[in-house]
DNA sequence: TGAAAAATATAGCCACGGCTACATCAATGG
DNA sequence: CCATTGATGTAGCCGTGGCTATATTTTTCA
């Protein structure tokens, strides 16, 4: 495969500073996104989320695990009483459902397409932050397509 | 679609904390990626990668540019001399190829999956850095195989 | 050729997201 | 029932990656 061709300086900058800008943008919320399913699943899984729990899932200490709760709590997406577990607001519960289907989707899309399902977790952990609703409904769209070939 | 369930609570802690630990370590290389890749494209295009048209096509003022140059230094992936402009070391180039060809894969897969081109952009920008080699290879599998459904 | 303009560098600010060390509160059990 | 222990909070450090303001260098052109 010989000399790729530069693309990116075929567009206008402003173009191209706009996707990175998206992609900055869409970062800021990963971590905001990857609590908020956490919390929802801790508290479906043992009725509560503690920020000791949170931190170990996460894999880092606990007090980075407090500081992006109170982060959390000034976007409104959780609540917490000090010495008390942390809890989603509605807005950061209907976050976490949809992020945890998005992850879902693209964990099954990956799997489709031959990844193995430990190295399709991996790897999607950090796309599925960076797939717009129009992406995700191509992911939907491609795994019922593939569905309905298996069943005919 | 009711209730998803919390998948992520029923792997133990210490595998669920190395996942989130894998996109943080991607995530640190996203950007020095990018510039690369960037830095690459404007040689190619122009003869010469300035501070000033990596800060541009970046969307970020040039201090910033100035800054991330010295860190892609640091890291041994460019040369740079005050006032000219900057270089890719020969481990940046090899990656600025590696990074550029990847991204044309994920913007291809997201196409061929019926995601609008423009879209397909966008969302590749960050998509891109997660895709681990294996995933890599099921996105060019699956290109290869619709490529010869189309050619019957 | 030398003054103005453009490009680049530097200084120093901020927020985020890591960390360790230490303080404080809550839960348990002897 | 209170002392110990475990959980949580707080303080303060660091690197990254943004920014603005200012200094310096290079380029341009009158
Ligand atoms: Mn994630
Ligand atoms: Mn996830
Ligand atoms: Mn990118
Ligand atoms: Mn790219």
């Amino acid at each position: 495969m010989p000399d790729p061709k530069p693309v990116h300086t075929q567009i206008p900058p402003s173009q191209q500073a706009s996707r990175f800008a998206r992609a900055r943008e869409v970062q800021s919320r990963a971590l905001l996104e990857d609590y908020v399913e956490l919390i929802g699943d801790l508290i479906a899984a043992h009725g509560e989320a503690r920020v000791a729990d949170l931190a170990e899932r996460m894999g880092v200490a606990h007090p980075t695990a407090t500081k992006t709760v109170a982060r959390l709590k000034r976007e409104g997406l959780a609540t917490a009483r000090p010495y008390r577990g942390v809890f989603l607001t509605d807005e950061g519960a209907r976050l976490a459902d949809r992020v945890r289907s998005r992850h879902r989707t693209v964990v099954d899309l990956l799997i489709a397409l031959g990844v193995p399902p430990e190295h399709a977790e991996l790897d999607a952990e950090g796309i599925e932050h960076h797939v717009s609703r129009r992406t995700l409904q191509a992911f939907e769209d491609f795994l019922v397509r593939g569905q309905a070939r298996s069943e005919s």
